[in-house]
DNA sequence: TTCATACATTGACATCTATCGATGTGATGA
DNA sequence: TCATCACATCGATAGATGTCAATGTATGAA
């Protein structure tokens, strides 16, 4: 079927750091899902609003308005984005925490 | 309605590299655009078998066994990829060639 | 011109997802 | 105990998305 011939993948490929291998199926859907977490511009906002912080913390009550989205649809991306470790929650009180998890974005760079 | 107060978005920020800023709506659609790119576990098969070519670039007709995907599927993805300017595609007589765009996965990067 | 090949497009379907109103849950204060 | 507040969950709905069989399109060969 190959024009010159099936793609061979380096059977001796070195043990470099910049190993370049297909991805099994399994990583795949891993990672597919990581990156459904950053694929809505909503999530993306609030993200952003949290990153944003000079708090290096903020309240979900802060979150609604700027969003323009209502408090049970935010509450529904917030968790997509904790559930996908971008983000960690701490209730305290009545009022709900939101952090970045920082080493969790530099594990997605490293693809 | 805030706990603390408002979050606010330091005003004098400077023009530092690492300027932290909110996504304007704009940029959130266009972000969250590419990362639905990358969204889906068969496109990043497809986006690891082109990467892991010896040859820089693999035929279309090499894809399709490899993701267990019908061609107009395979067809499909690849058009997403390419649409979202991560892959490059190049028709030589029958076939069509796929190449990866590294400047744009470095772009996403540095998100 | 006619045929075969490689890939794209169409149409239809099932599934997933974003959204919001209504309601539930747990904590705080009176 | 009761009322209130902050947030989560539920249920319903519209729209987006992945998938494939069937068909269309362009290229090269006979």
């Amino acid at each position: 079927m190959a024009p010159r011939k099936t793609i061979v993948l380096d059977p001796i490929a070195c043990c470099a750091p910049v190993r370049v291998d297909v991805l099994g199926e399994g990583q795949a859907e891993a990672l597919a899902h990581s990156f459904a977490a950053l694929a809505d511009p909503i999530r993306l906002r609030l993200l952003s609003l949290v990153a944003a912080s000079n708090l290096d913390e903020v309240c979900a009550c802060d979150l609604v308005e700027p969003s323009g989205r209502s408090q049970p649809t935010v509450s529904h991306h917030m968790k997509i984005l904790v559930d996908a470790g971008l983000i960690e929650r701490e209730k305290r009180g009545l009022w709900v925490w939101y952090r970045i998890v920082p080493s969790r974005l530099e594990a997605l760079r490293a693809v």
